[in-house]
DNA sequence: TCTGGGGTCCTAGGACCC
DNA sequence: TCTGGGGTCCTAGGACCC
């Protein structure tokens, strides 16, 4: 039984709870070719202003480029030499935030649909159907409809599988994940694979002996305490099973903080330019903060010294929405950083007051499922 | 090869209090 | 003189995600 509507959809009020998450497929690189028709085809890449002998990285290369290895993340340098005939466009956030706002309106169209946002180019949906494959291609026929954008979907039993799940279906595709094949399908594969799992905490895993999903999936959680702590250890032993929430919290999203950060193409050494570009990073956080019209709680200055040594000083201010106090805290932060040793990078980050009644905020992309 | 920019959350350890 | 046990707050640093 399912809410019917004109057009024959299914999905509504009734039925099995499913969670599908939707993902974008090469989301930036799709918006910049629907633009730019003639690219379609091309290997295209996005990063920093698209100088590749600019210090940047790759948001996203088109898949003619991944072929060449190019990946996200990727020194956008290296990704020239990589593939010398691509096309690097520099980033254009208000281009991908208005195709975004499109995807999710499609998203929040659909009978019965809860959408929680992820980012710019991904969501679950949660839906009661008894048929989740065939809403599944419903919702990425709307998508495709509304935006030309082809998407990617997820279906699971929790929000685990379902994110997991999505990385089975691309590109343009649909896969399930539930309890009943999870060991089957991520039983083998490495502990890296799983959402929230990285490089280091999987070679920790590893020192325990622990290489693979269902190795983590059968570990006792309180084994993972001693090296992990008692929040993160037992949640790693869930996320070997897939297991967790299985809620879709469509509370709007409430930033904790905003900040700011700048690479300087020419390492810094000066501590008069420290002050001026702590001067500009602070400008610049507070268009955001005073956008928020919340007051700002606590500051924490990144300084990365050349090459890749980064330390962080951080503060807790009384509340304030002064823009001169919140700069006196800033440039106290910044004061005695070493003069003369090479200064690569500066990030500032305001931290907000959470406003009442949106204390609990709603579900974090790390370490609270 | 040489590493952006915007976020979130967790943990360790010190300071301080009772 | 040596030093308990528990709690909270803060800072620094780490890890991960898109």
């Amino acid at each position: 039984m399912t809410l019917s509507t004109r057009s024959g959809q299914t999905g509504g009020v009734s039925g099995i709870p499913w969670i599908l998450h939707v993902d974008l497929d090469q989301f930036i690189a799709a918006v910049e070719v629907l633009r730019r028709p003639e690219l379609a085809g091309r290997p295209v890449i996005v990063g920093g202003r698209g100088d590749p002998t600019e210090r940047a990285v790759v948001s996203t290369a088109s898949y003619e480029a991944r072929a060449f290895g190019v990946g996200s993340g990727m020194p956008l340098r290296i990704a020239a030499r990589k593939v010398p005939d691509a096309v690097i466009l520099p980033v254009d956030q208000e281009a991908y935030l208005a195709a975004s706002e499109t995807v999710m309106a499609a998203l929040r169209a659909q009978p019965g649909a809860t959408v929680q946002v992820l980012g710019w180019d991904e969501a679950f949906v949660g839906i009661k159907t008894e048929n989740p494959e065939s809403y599944a291609r419903q919702v990425q026929a709307a998508v495709l409809e509304r935006t030309l954008l082809q998407c990617s979907v997820g279906i699971g039993d929790t929000l685990v599988r379902a994110k997991v799940a999505t990385g089975f279906a691309k590109p343009a595709g649909v896969f399930r994940l539930t309890a009943g094949n999870w060991l089957g399908v991520l039983g083998s594969r490495p502990t890296k694979d799983l959402w929230g799992v990285g490089s280091k905490v999987s070679g920790r895993l590893a020192k325990l002996g622990i290489k693979t999903v269902a190795e983590l999936a059968s570990t006792d959680p309180q084994h993972l305490i001693p090296e992990f702590g008692p929040k993160m250890g037992p949640w790693y032993a869930e996320l070997g099973r897939g297991d967790g929430a299985s809620v879709v919290d469509d509370t709007p999203w409430v930033a904790r903080g905003h900040s700011r950060e700048t690479t300087f193409q020419r390492d810094l050494t000066d501590p008069a330019q420290v002050d001026d570009a702590v001067r500009e990073l602070t400008a610049r956080v507070l268009e955001d903060v005073l956008a928020e019209g919340r007051p700002v709680i606590g500051l924490t200055l990144k300084i990365r010294y050349a090459p890749f040594v980064t330390t962080t000083r951080a503060r807790k201010i009384p509340d304030t929405s002064d823009r001169s106090e919140i700069l006196a805290g800033a440039l106290d932060l910044a004061a005695g950083i070493e003069a003369g040793r090479p200064i690569r990078l500066l990030g500032l980050r305001a931290e907000m007051a959470m406003p009442d009644d949106a204390r609990q905020g709603h579900t974090p992309t790390r370490g609270g499922w």
